[in-house]
DNA sequence: CTCTGTGCAAAGGATTTGCACTACG
DNA sequence: CGTAGTGCAAATCCTTTGCACAGAG
């Protein structure tokens, strides 16, 4: 079973919810398409899998995900939300301020500043996401 | 004047546009305010200084602010996006999945990783958000 | 004067809610 | 069996748009 389904599904039981067949269709569908989607959008893909399943079921298990800090809605341009996967424990982009274009990008230097954050705060801190803004080649001009 | 006050400004003048005294009224409410608020809550708290100025125009100059890389929306919690001030190039925070505090905290580690990164995807870095996701003490039970 | 910015009202979307029904454990 | 989950439709809330007017340069 593919690691980000795994995780995904895990933190739906371990927090006393049922992975019901239309949450692991909408589960499989988040992770073949590796985020940065809409609620909408993500519905129209689960569809396709499995038609029974209803829009608001969707925005219900996105919500669930994101309290289990596995998923995490973000301002993508305008509109609607855009979920991310944070199932690595974090996520690194670059996105535009003018067309909002995003760059995915891996490092993992805050998982020291975790550890001592979470001290600090007395915070259960579990995955982290790093934005960094600017302007992409294009709108530079 | 308010530092801040001054780059979120300047950043309308630069590129082009004007800083007519709803824009002035808009962004001091928005600094007095510290951030982390909804369109509609300034919208609220700029009538208190300049009652004539209109819920849109404050949407506006939000998404003004925005692509100038000064002020970026968040989700925290639910519903409405939250604006948060990007005017020092960087913002730090924890949030919580759960009940979705936030603790801002400080922290200058990145600026390294904004020169490298700039260079390798010809994108020019302004500014960095960093949200780091748990659990408070509360939720944490 | 000219063109950007503003405000209103209405439109357009996205998200949430209420409720009866289904199905997992 | 009982409770959590689902789906629909309606309601609600947030955001955007169209347009005529005001004000800055």
């Amino acid at each position: 079973m593919d690691t980000q389904i795994k995780i995904l599904s895990d933190s739906i039981t371990q927090n006393g919810h049922r992975l019901t067949t239309s949450r692991q269709a909408i589960i499989e569908a988040l992770v073949e398409s590796h985020g940065h989607i809409t609620a909408d959008e993500l519905a129209e893909r689960v569809r396709q899998i499995a038609p029974q399943v209803g829009r608001m079921t969707v925005y219900r298990t996105l919500e669930l995900l994101c309290e289990n800090g596995v998923v995490r809605p973000i301002y993508q341009g305008t509109g609607a939300a855009h979920y991310i996967l944070m199932t690595d424990g974090s996520h690194h982009h670059l996105m535009c301020n003018r067309c909002h274009t995003v760059i995915e990008f891996d490092n993992c230097f805050a998982d020291e500043l975790e550890k001592t954050l979470s001290k600090q705060f007395e915070f259960k801190v579990t995955s982290h996401l790093l934005e960094l803004h600017g302007l992409c080649s294009d709108c530079a001009e």
